[in-house]
DNA sequence: CACTCCGTATGACAAATGTCAGACGGTCAC
DNA sequence: GTGACCGTCTGACATTTGTCATACGGAGTG
């Protein structure tokens, strides 16, 4: 029985050599590539794989709302998650969204086809370490709103384009800012946008 | 004749598929692989390679720290940079150290082994994409010290913290900063510094 | 030698930011 | 239905930042 595999990698590079090397495997078919989240999404849908096999950082869509739009569409594609430069935050969105892998490219390419088999067989598997940061990292402390102030104040945009673009005032664009830099122990909000983003919360 | 090589790359999984798939080359031998800055110059010391290709981001030294040490070490060798998320700045500190290729990962295993003839044959190459973006992004505009504090600014540390760094003044940091940040054109010091990253300048 | 940068510094002022207190309506849980 | 939050707002205040003028010594250039 062969399991039917969707490659979706923005790197040419890594997905070609990923497909041949995989391809080498008895039980695992390649039946489409992807360099792009809505290619992913089209691909998956021509194709219905068995399993997904995609990369985190996409242009288009990240690997986890691709994730979650073909949990929807093909319930029974399973999903595994490749990345580069895991954060804590990216894990816990993943499994949210259903998916069932999630392991670091550090792994090796046989270690990946013995996981692809893994999720196809409908069990789950999460990289230790990954799996670890995200538990020291824990919940964000951040209210939604909280939150989402801290990523416009992202690019170092001061408060009044802030407050426009989140339609707020900018009075209360302020006591946000100032919350979440306290409740992340900050300097200040830059530092602030800095720590949520290596844990993940934004 | 063939060509002996060595692979560096901190990602097992693209680095196995990428042995595989250039071993599948006649005139092409992987005679070492490494994963961090360091291994990859002791492993370049031990097989003295025709060609080095490396990864621009590694744990340890990154690509071009590598590049500049076997440029003295083994000038024999020589060094094709492959990078997944190319900055124009890197590009020139690249050049700058002899690195006679330099590509984004999303060529494909058929043109890397191609351009890694290429660079044994004494021959350069860079992604044309690559450097149109370096050219457009031109010089940096900003003095050495500019530079200094600027990056020193850049986990958002308040100016104290940055003059006492940078055993300054802090009114000095504050000159350096309002004039990299009208220099750049930015609205505050954080965009400046996110300006800068983005062009490779710091 | 004069001129122009750069690095360094100070002082002063305006603007942005960080912090706090207080207010009001909504939602959810007990 | 009373608290406990959350989202939203305002106003006031201290601190930090950004900007500008000005100064001086050194390096390099004409």
């Amino acid at each position: 029985m062969t399991v039917r595999v969707l490659l979706a990698d923005d790197e040419h590079l890594i997905r070609g050599a990923l497909a041949a090397l995989l391809s080498l495997e008895d039980d695992l078919v390649i039946v489409a590539e992807a360099a792009t989240g809505p290619e992913a999404l089209a691909m998956a849908r021509a194709h219905a794989p068995d399993v997904a096999v995609l990369d985190l950082q996409m242009p288009g869509a990240d690997g986890v709302k691709v994730a979650t739009s073909l949990r929807a569409e093909l319930p029974a594609c399973q999903v595994l998650i490749v990345t580069s430069h895991g954060r804590p935050g990216h894990l816990k969105r993943a499994l949210a969204a259903g998916v069932r892998g999630f392991v670091p490219k550090t792994v090796s390419a046989q270690r990946l086809a013995e996981l692809i088999r893994t999720v196809h067989a409908g069990n789950r598997y999460v990289d230790p370490e990954l799996a670890a940061d995200a538990i020291a990292a824990g919940d964000s402390p951040l209210t939604s709103r909280e939150a989402e102030v801290l990523e416009l104040a992202a690019d170092g945009a001061p408060v009044a384009e802030i407050a426009e673009r989140a339609a707020l005032s900018p009075g209360t664009v302020r006591n946000y800012l100032s919350s979440a830099v306290s409740k992340l122990g900050a300097e200040n909000r830059h530092a602030a946008v800095r720590l949520a983003r290596e844990r993940g919360w934004v």
